[in-house]
DNA sequence: AATTTTATTGCAAACAATTCGCAATAAAAG
DNA sequence: CTTTTATTGCGAATTGTTTGCAATAAAATT
């Protein structure tokens, strides 16, 4: 695995976060007019393969985190994402065992509305 | 709500099938020259927000379902697709009120290898 | 039963997110 | 410093899904 400059910077952003990203997110951020969206996308996507990142489905889009698995309470409202915690973490095995299937991992998200949402 | 010769065949598939669908799957388990896919896709929705079906999200594809709300195991090898209840069902509520977040409902799907895929 | 109303459809086109082929580039190895 | 080969940029393709709009057909009204 090759740590090239666009690497670097891709996960520098992610470092900075505090919610989870989408590729867009990532490239638009990164100010460089010779970096493109598909290396984006691969990069991400190796990172993921290799277990250096996270990623969640929100809304049928992609999103990349650091730090520890978890998962989103999401805004219908106004799109805001909450972190929680994961509340399947030590079932995951348990669920598949019936039917002799190896669950290797799980996605989820809460959706709703927030705070404000519910009263505007 | 009309209850048009299309949306009648829709209900007809997913009343028959054992697993979700896509819009696709059925579009093309009904076999009629003159039925639109955008038909199966603006039916399905609609039978969604009227709470007439369930919804889940799998490989970042929306799939559709009659009877009860519940998840399934999803094989990396060979897409098989194994129905097993929900875990958090209860749990919905508690996860948001720390937040004031009025959770209406979830997805989930887990990931991992079928018992054939597992030794093929 | 004939007519009016209006939700729904078919069609084609647009869309958004993501993936791909390929030649050029630049890490890392020799 | 040269060679090797993973990675990139670019453009184009793909996939799943949504949309505008005129035509159609349920259901409501007469």
């Amino acid at each position: 695995m090759r740590m090239t400059s666009q690497r670097k910077k891709i996960l520098d952003v992610l470092n900075q976060a505090t919610l989870p990203l989408t590729c867009d997110d990532i490239y638009l951020q990164i100010d460089d007019e010779k970096l493109n969206l598909s290396t984006v996308y691969r990069s991400l996507e190796r990172f993921y393969i290799d277990q250096h990142v996270f990623k969640t489905i929100i809304n049928q889009k992609q999103y990349y985190y650091l730090g520890h698995h978890h998962h989103f309470l999401v805004c219908l409202g106004c799109e805001k994402m909450i972190p929680v915690g994961c509340h399947i973490e030590g079932k995951e095995k348990a669920i598949g065992e019936p039917y002799g299937f190896k669950v290797t991992h799980h996605d989820m998200t809460l959706y709703g509305y927030c705070n404000h949402c519910q009263t505007h």
